[in-house]
DNA sequence: ATGTGGTAAGTAAGTGCTTACTTTTAATCA
DNA sequence: TGATTAAAAGTAAGCACTTACTTACCACAT
């Protein structure tokens, strides 16, 4: 009976997204969610009106009301859809195997991949993260800590972990991690909001990834650790010698 | 003649902006456009009013519309205002020496200062610059040519020089270049955007340009370079050994 | 007296949100 | 099984207010 209901459910909500029949309220509450989720990101807040929402929903705009008490509301009902895609809370699992072996390279370019392309895939993130961060919205808040804090977190304490284990230089882990994650945010801003029409002329997310880790990697590496990378330097320059 | 007049109009538009009395037409109309820019920068033009434009210069809303035609000419008219003191075109000047003298360190860490303060300094640049990527204005191509374009363009030729001197590891300059202003930028974007409350509580300007040098540095540094660092790690390495 | 800096009071076209009303759905019960 | 019914899904039209922009008129220094 249950599942019965939410089948049915389910197949209302896939035609009415095209055919604007009546749905179940919970699915025209997702659709409704989801269409202003697009726009919010495209215009902003201010910029989207709920005329807007409801024409692109294909429902008029009373229904939106029904739905959502303010405006605000619907714009804070997109946290939940959001959060849930987007989390990073799954990152020390994600590279759970990388960190046991303390295979910085594999990490910190996992790191870097997962960010750029989750970026790529998700247009409305950054957009819509920029844009509760200038317009001010408490939202913000909820999108920084669940999607950057928790990455630079994240990363600190593995700065700090490969640190005390002598395999990184001395330097503060705040500034390691926020500098990777600055060259990380710069190339996806680029790709995705600045230069977004030659985006296929750039260098791949793959590429990016192994540069920014590189980059990283040679700076931090602690000279007097047993790394691939720092034996290999070292031979080199003692060769040229 | 002239002289006088341009004295009595400054007088009148330090007046003008406190009294709000009557003004020379150029000095209101400088008058204006600081006002918006401000505005602008804090809600967006689609987020800014005419009428508050208007209220906060202490005029009526129609003679803003005396000065400029559209609202939108009026945003198009804060870039003469922005793009000179913004203006990232001296660079290859203001670092002349260093770049002559080919002191990655000093150019890298002065660059760094320069943007960081610049940002700091300017708190409606950065929120300028994105909201209009945000909100597609056209406005933003040249914002972006003329105060990231540059800085990019003069790293990329700077390091590819510095490679071919055989001074820095031979890695796509493009992306050396996009590595440093992502750092530099993410840390502008933290301070003055993301977490303005805490800014005083974070890292120094100054420590920032030198973590973030020190992480390009060490990430680039050619190993057959005579650098003093290289030269420095060389030897702890041979030590330990 | 004339051009310039200024205003009060509009305009039509939105803005978020509400009201008063109609249709569809799904459970209930004769 | 099929009619009944209450809730839920939907609409058209309009509310008070705001938007960018205009009009018609004024004060005053030259």
């Amino acid at each position: 009976m249950r599942k019965q209901e939410e089948v049915i459910n389910a197949e209302r909500a896939m035609v009415g997204t095209n055919v604007a029949g009546r749905m179940a309220g919970e699915d025209r509450r997702n659709q409704i969610v989801h269409v202003a989720m697009r726009l919010f990101s495209e215009r902003g807040f201010r910029g989207t009106t709920t005329k807007e929402i409801a024409r692109a929903a294909g429902v008029s705009e009373a229904i939106i009301f029904r739905h959502f008490a303010t405006k605000e509301e619907l714009y804070a009902a997109i946290l939940d859809t959001k959060s849930c895609a987007g989390n990073m809370s799954q990152l020390s699992e994600m590279f759970a195997e990388a960190v046991k072996r303390g295979d910085d390279r594999a990490v910190f370019e996992s790191v870097a991949l997962t960010m750029l392309q989750h970026h790529e895939e998700d247009e409305d993130f950054l957009r819509l993260l920029l844009y509760s961060a200038l317009e001010g919205h408490e939202l913000f808040q909820m999108f920084w800590q669940r999607n950057v804090r928790e990455l630079a977190d994240f990363l600190r304490s593995y700065v700090r972990e490969r640190q005390k284990a002598g395999a990184l230089r001395e330097m503060e882990p705040r500034l390691v991690g926020r500098a990777f994650t600055g060259m990380i945010l710069h190339q996806s801003l680029i790709n995705n909001l600045f230069d977004k029409s030659r985006t296929l002329l750039d260098i791949t997310n793959e590429r990016a990834a192994r540069e920014f880790t590189k980059i990283l990697l040679y700076g931090t590496v602690s000279s007097s650790a047993p790394e691939a990378e720092v034996k290999k330097r070292n031979e080199t320059a003692t060769r040229k010698r």
